[in-house]
DNA sequence: TTGAAATATGAACAAATGTTCACTACCATT
DNA sequence: AATGGTAGTGAACATTTGTTCATATTTCAA
């Protein structure tokens, strides 16, 4: 079976720590974070977790306490985005990326999971993973994750052009039309980031 | 201007470090690597590379010298490669880029700088980074970093195809001809590493 | 209720480690 | 030779921090 509320709660601390800060916590620091007055508890909690294969420390050295998969930052892949932007929905959540997200600008980009060839154009693949930068509003011609409120499902790539009257979303591929919203039926797109790059990984 | 050698070791070696270990050297195993007694030189070599922006620590904790544009593993990325597998090679490092090389599969995975659009038909462009996973055998039909003593002055990415009396590079992209190398000739062909995967940033 | 498992507390120890200071050594330029 | 920047040595101090032990408290199912 998985782990306990606290044991949970512990190593989703750790990941946050390391993700945001790139640095491990101290045993202390936890214990801080969760209100406790010794370390000795957290301390067997981390025991546990490493028995479990969740976290690796090297004994005695300091701050060493660290998930085990990997160190470091890392960006959330969604595989998919129902509403909102997603701020720490872990339903959608296909992996974790260790990848700085300073690399694509923002502290707050995410991988968005690409299915289908209607970018193709663009050179974006299905299987590929476009990194959202969120924004609410985007350029003329930029390409965006947008949702389009009983429309779209869920949110997709498209190059997203503005005109006197509306909004046009533009699939990078000949064979997709482009959906054309006039007037008041332009709020119902809704735009959920800009493109800020891709990362493809090759079986 | 630029660093010191002794400073510029001690930076290539922190980042060595992080990108290995994913977690930073104390000052002292840093003095340890350099063979150096006391803690006291390299702390102040750590505080001017902290005042030039190479490095950050959070005061009097533990293990915080850590690079400063981003913690945690990394990639280094090659504008082009002249002869064999770059180990250590600082010439042509374009970036380091925040990655984890598990996030391709093998730790010594690096980056290569597209140049051109000689790829196009794999939907790689101009400016992305191809990941390339070294090795020295391909499978018929994969896509590799390769170089040609006297034909290709640095590596590039060929899709590679094996006849009975030679072997093919295919650019994906039908304005290249393809090059053929027969008999002993297909000994020039260099195998530099395997495409593992594609990162692109948008501007 | 009862008992086991998970948690928390308090105290204390030993190491690891950042940091500082004074002094010496080397090296290139003036 | 004098000077100034960079580096290395030795010693010492104060914290941070991992780790352990014994004991109390909570939780939760049998």
């Amino acid at each position: 079976m998985g782990l306990t509320k606290r044991q949970q709660e512990i190593l989703d601390f750790i990941r946050k720590q390391v993700r945001t800060h790139g640095v491990s916590p101290s045993v202390r620091e936890i214990c801080h974070h969760f209100g406790l007055k010794g370390p000795a508890g957290v301390h067997r909690i981390l025991k546990v977790l490493e028995q479990q294969g969740y976290i690796t420390s090297i004994p005695g050295k300091k701050r060493t306490w660290r998930p085990a998969g990997g160190a470091g930052r890392s960006m959330p892949v969604l595989g998919n985005i129902a509403a909102g932007i997603p701020i720490d929905a872990q339903e959608d959540l296909v992996e974790e990326l260790p990848v700085d997200t300073a690399l694509f600008g923002s502290d707050d980009c995410f991988g968005l999971l690409v299915k289908g060839d209607s970018m193709v154009d663009l050179h974006i693949m299905d299987g590929d993973i476009a990194i959202i930068r969120p924004c609410h509003q985007v350029e003329h011609g930029n390409v965006a994750a947008v949702m389009v409120q009983g429309v779209l499902p869920e949110a997709t790539l498209k190059t997203v052009k503005f005109h006197e009257d509306g909004i046009e979303l533009h699939a990078a591929n000949p064979l997709y039309e482009p959906l054309t919203f006039l007037g008041d039926e332009a709020r119902r797109v809704q735009i959920i980031g800009k493109l800020a790059g891709i990362i493809r990984r090759n079986r």
